[in-house]
DNA sequence: TGACAATATGCAATTATCTCAATATATAGA
DNA sequence: TCTATATATTGAGATAATTGCATATTGTCA
């Protein structure tokens, strides 16, 4: 019988998982938004209702989303609540997006590129 | 009326589309694992079949979904075709998923870490 | 041309996601 | 306690994603 290579990944499933389940949860423009948003640091659900110019029950829906993958964090003060961003990995992705979108992407010129 | 900060995002909407669409795409178990095992370089369906231990119409099937994002691209060699990844931007991501995977994550301890 | 191997496409059923609208909960202050 | 403000939850209808199976296409070789 031939020997074959069964699993030449060099990620195992489990992770592969979970990091579909997170990239999942952060791909949706929305969602994006909202990282980027508070990426710089913590906002309150009324800026980022305001910023995304969305309904607050479309916004508090995507950012308890967010926050059950443990992608964001919240901390009450009195009337508020101020997320923030709690996986650094997602930094890493929105930062790659930004690289992108500014045109300084190391991309070879696939689909995705910007000219029209 | 008060001014208000209408849009203090980073990035633009139009990339956040493309790039929520591109990050969709690359949200998959299958399709993660596939760039995972293309990244080192190209390889023919068969091959990506086999080390998926997954149907060739499954397989083929998220191929295609992938390409028509470019996120592969593909070179037929006769009876074969070759898929390999086309996006840079794509391989940024891999690489992030696996410094995550190895506990090098730079993460500081989410509900996303490894440790259970 | 005929048969075979490799890959692609189409269809259908299930399941998940999206988003709006209505309403509930929680905190602060009078 | 009553009211107002900020946020969370729920339900429903529409849309999209997933995946197995059958079949079509493309290329090779005899």
């Amino acid at each position: 019988m031939p020997e074959e290579n069964t699993s030449p990944l060099q990620i195992d499933s489990e992770q592969i998982q979970r990091a579909a389940d997170i990239l999942k949860t952060v791909a949706h423009p929305a969602r994006l938004k909202i990282i980027d948003f508070l990426e710089p640091g913590e906002q309150p659900v009324a800026q980022i209702c305001k910023c995304l110019n969305a309904a607050q029950p479309f916004i508090s829906h995507h950012l308890s989303l967010m926050k059950a993958k443990g992608i964001l964090s919240s901390r009450r003060n009195g009337n508020q609540v101020f997320y923030s961003v709690a996986n650094r990995n997602v930094i890493e992705v929105i930062h790659c997006v930004r690289r992108h979108g500014r045109g300084n992407q190391t991309c070879t010129g696939t689909a995705v590129s910007v000219r029209e």
